[in-house]
DNA sequence: TATTGTTATACTCTATAACTATA
DNA sequence: TATAGTTATAGAGTATAACAATA
């Protein structure tokens, strides 16, 4: 069994369905995001992870690069930007004084909190709304595996700075 | 069955899987494109839009920009580059003198088939290596149908110039 | 009047490379 | 020496609004 120089026909469909709902997604969710927060969709990730999936509320920069952003200068001016807007927080981590420790302020879980009604409609409306309940865990299960393999196997550029 | 002002679990972790896998694939595809072709993702989709899907190699900028690009000052921004390039050429419609044809060059032919290959191992390796033949097929079945039905009812701001 | 496309403009985001400071 | 993060800088991409030309 060579190896194909092509694709088949499913996978191709796959592939352009894939990044063609993941862009109209996106812009969707960021329209929403910059009327409703002010936030752009990295933002909101950042903000999110923090606010929603640390127990702390507090992260390392180096661990929030990490699927995040794809570069670090990227990183620091995005962090910036919510810390002007008095969302974020920064600090020289105590164990490691080479670290920054960046939190979510009140007003970032605020933030958060008020943006994310709008942010489920629009996911209902666009995404959900033609999936039944199956679907959507199928599709999970489908996705799910994909981004582990790629978050394990990344293209060159977005390893990490040790990999350079 | 009240509607629901929050998504489970199966519908969060799927919203946020589809985003991950695009957007690193975005990222990779990128980067093989700008190495390759030196073409970015835009232009990528435009001019294989016009080598691969258009039997003429021609469609009207309207046309194109459904679908590829959000407003139309950014595709004829993307247009041009490319004409500068030499990989499309401009010409005012034959049927309608208020509209651009735009037209695939030989050159712009040759680009799309130097950068297919390696595309194609790029799409190999981070999105099918890990899904079967079933997988992939499962995976267009449940987003082709998100698509139309993102189409079909498009969030405000990506609407035909006559919605707004 | 409505539609097609372009232009001027401003802004956001991202990346590279050089730099500082700590481990 | 290696790692964490910042800064300066430059470039790409996008959107809005005003505009010209055609239907």
């Amino acid at each position: 069994m060579p190896a194909q120089t092509s694709l088949d026909s499913d996978q191709l469909s796959a592939y352009f369905a894939l990044m063609d709902v993941a862009g109209l997604l996106k812009h969707a969710v960021e329209q929403q995001l910059r009327e409703e927060g002010d936030l752009s969709y990295v933002q909101f990730q950042l903000l999110a992870r923090l606010a929603l999936d640390s127990p702390t509320g507090s992260e390392r920069m180096t661990d929030l690069a990490d699927g995040v952003v794809y570069s670090r200068s990227g990183l620091t001016y995005q962090a910036g930007l919510l810390e002007k807007a008095g969302l974020v927080s920064r600090a020289p981590s105590v164990d490691d004084e080479r670290s920054v420790t960046v939190s979510v302020t009140d007003a970032g879980r605020a933030v958060i909190a008020r943006v994310i009604p709008g942010h489920v409609e629009v996911l209902r409306q666009q995404l959900f709304s033609p999936l039944s309940g199956a679907d959507t865990q199928s599709l999970r299960d489908l996705l799910v595996p994909v981004r582990d393999h790629m978050r394990a196997a990344p293209p060159r550029s977005a390893g990490s700075r040790r990999r350079r």
